[in-house]
DNA sequence: ACGTTTCCCGGAAACGTTTCCAGGAATGTA
DNA sequence: TACATTCCTGGAAACGTTTCCGGGAAACGT
């Protein structure tokens, strides 16, 4: 085999016993200078890292977190419905940021709301041996999140409740927020309000159909089921049902509350398209960018992903630092509503 | 020491040693059978299969990698600008979908475009052995990329151009999308066209600025610096600057090309706030989301991210499985242009 | 001056795996 | 039947690191 000029001149050639030799001292002296433990004189550590700088040393992780008694790798996973939404994105980098911090490095996946899809995420994860985990769960994975946790990884579920053992979890108050929101609609005189909701396997869309229910019950008003559709997934599929509803319903609505982004921004397309914005009430459940730049602008209630990924990161890494918690926490951050004027279309 | 009773009852005990001894083979012959290597006999294969399930085995995929000859983790790193910008995190996803073709991984960082920190990230990645490299480079770090390749990492520049030996890149034609666009303005009857760029230290932001004097030059058309702000980075920013030009210059620009994201939102408020939108027209390079919700819906120059984060993931993969291409191979992928109103807007 | 403690240091074992190598059985050939 | 070849198998070495442990020197106390 001919020998191949430029390349690879030799690939992490060298090892820690190379500079202990360079040094003069010995391996274990190099590993004590290298994770600056103490009670090493001065001289030595000068002269390891001499050594170290001379021969282009670089420590490898994997090695070490193999030896190493806590069996630590500073990886943390994070597995999202899928990284390029929104309001994963932001919560992706609020846990990025809280794990540089601690020089810990993140892993992501996106599970695209398939529980195999998860399952097999958190299987490579956990066998990179991560030291935590953060997970949306799609909610078909329990009993593999309890058998991971139990064998000692940190979980944190985020979004979604799910009740495990020591499992802790990350979520906002979705039925209060769209139980208040709803009642706005309401107090303002709308008396029929349309409901756009997402897949009811998801905690999250039951949650907030819940509140929309409350919101009717509080004032004593019943809903009419022919203005409410579930299992929505897609703003296509929301601009498509919305439209059905406001054309084909003899009593339509004056006032829409999505319960998701997307189906708010379907929404919202199908009331421009039938020349009914700033006619009919438009509430959607999370916030998402332009949404102010819209006209009317769309009234949303709010959820904080930096704060939730933050809170999630800390009670994360909390456990991966040692504190043994012995129950689970369950943190929940508040929602918030924005008026921008689609909310506030009061009926004709 | 008190028993933690309910507490990780043995994490990831059981090893390879304790299924070769359940079913009574060797150690290596377990190894042969969880890798799937071929020549062993049909009745240990199905022995061993059954000690590992029996037993729970769980293969320590960095243990391996810390022998195994080609010393492959099965990970590959992302460098970003920000994984929350909506332009990364459609080629985090589109490289994701790629990576999991072939059961690897993702790391992923972001530079937030300072060198210092796209440094750190490089360091940590390379530490942890990952077997490649995808980078959207901040222009600070070509000797830190030179050095990682010449050790042995495949590298991928996407979105800007190095030239560094056997680094590929992926970038798309800013310089032709943009004297394209411009054109198309002149073309309209414009005469005067604003012009707001991103920082000039960002290789792909001098390009697009290229295009904009190419396309003035090749209708012999001369530029007034008046009408151009570069070194804009934030929306506020190009708000403030296109309200300034539009309101101070004496003999206004009937046109804009603003060429980031960002730039064309702000451009868009400073627009609707003087009362010009419908009035002066605008074309933004990159495509936003809801950007045909606005009225008038934004004309852009678009770039493709999922294309752009395929074809770099598989530049990278190719090389990762011993493609040992000599030369670096420089991909261009072509960008568009979506006609949506505002860019269509004749002069006054 | 002598025992005891403390402090540093280096050799060797260990982490969980893959790969090398040699040996034994089975097969093929003369 | 004898010998060469092929195929399977398992013991042991190796990967790069951390940790255990024992030993020598220095510091301390009397």
């Amino acid at each position: 085999m001919a020998e191949i000029p430029g390349d690879e001149p030799r690939r992490g050639k060298v090892t820690m016993r190379d500079v202990a030799q360079r040094a003069g001292v010995g391996l274990a002296t190099v590993s004590r200078v290298i994770n600056g433990k103490p009670g090493v004189a001065a001289d030595l550590i000068e002269r390891v890292n001499e050594a170290a700088h001379a021969l282009g040393y670089r420590h490898d992780v994997t090695a070490s977190s193999l030896r190493r008694a806590d069996r630590r790798t500073a990886t943390i996973a994070l597995v999202l419905e899928d990284v390029a939404n929104p309001f994963s994105s932001a919560l992706h980098r609020a846990v990025e940021d809280a794990a540089r911090a601690e020089n810990i490095l993140v892993l992501t996946g996106s599970s695209d709301e398939h529980p195999e899809r998860e399952h097999e995420l958190i299987d490579n994860f956990t066998l990179r041996r991560v030291d935590g985990l953060i997970v949306v769960p799609t909610g078909g994975t329990d009993g593999q999140l309890a058998t991971v946790r139990r064998q000692g990884t940190p979980i944190v579920c985020v979004d979604r409740l799910v009740e495990l053992d020591r499992v802790d979890t990350v979520t906002v108050d979705n039925r209060e927020g769209t139980r208040a929101a709803v009642r706005r609609l309401l107090d303002l005189g709308h008396r029929r309000i349309a409901y756009l909701g997402d897949m009811r396997s998801i905690w999250t869309a039951r949650e907030r159909y819940e509140g929309y229910l409350e919101a009717h019950s509080g004032v004593g008003r019943p809903v009419d089921e022919r203005l409410v559709r579930l299992d929505i997934r897609s703003a296509d599929a929301a601009e498509h049902a919305i439209g059905e509803i406001l054309t084909t319903v003899d009593d339509p609505p004056t006032a829409v509350f999505a319960a998701q982004n997307l189906l708010t921004i379907g929404t919202f397309r199908a009331l421009e398209r039938l020349g009914l914005h700033g006619r009919v009430a438009l509430i959607g459940f999370d916030d998402f960018p332009l949404a102010d730049m819209l006209r009317p602008g769309v009234s949303v209630v709010s959820q904080d992903p930096t704060e939730i990924g933050l809170m999630a990161a800390r009670l994360l890494l909390g456990r991966i630092n040692g504190g043994d918690h012995r129950h689970a926490r369950h943190a929940v951050v508040p929602t918030g509503y924005i008026a921008r004027g689609s909310g506030e279309i009061p009926p004709p």
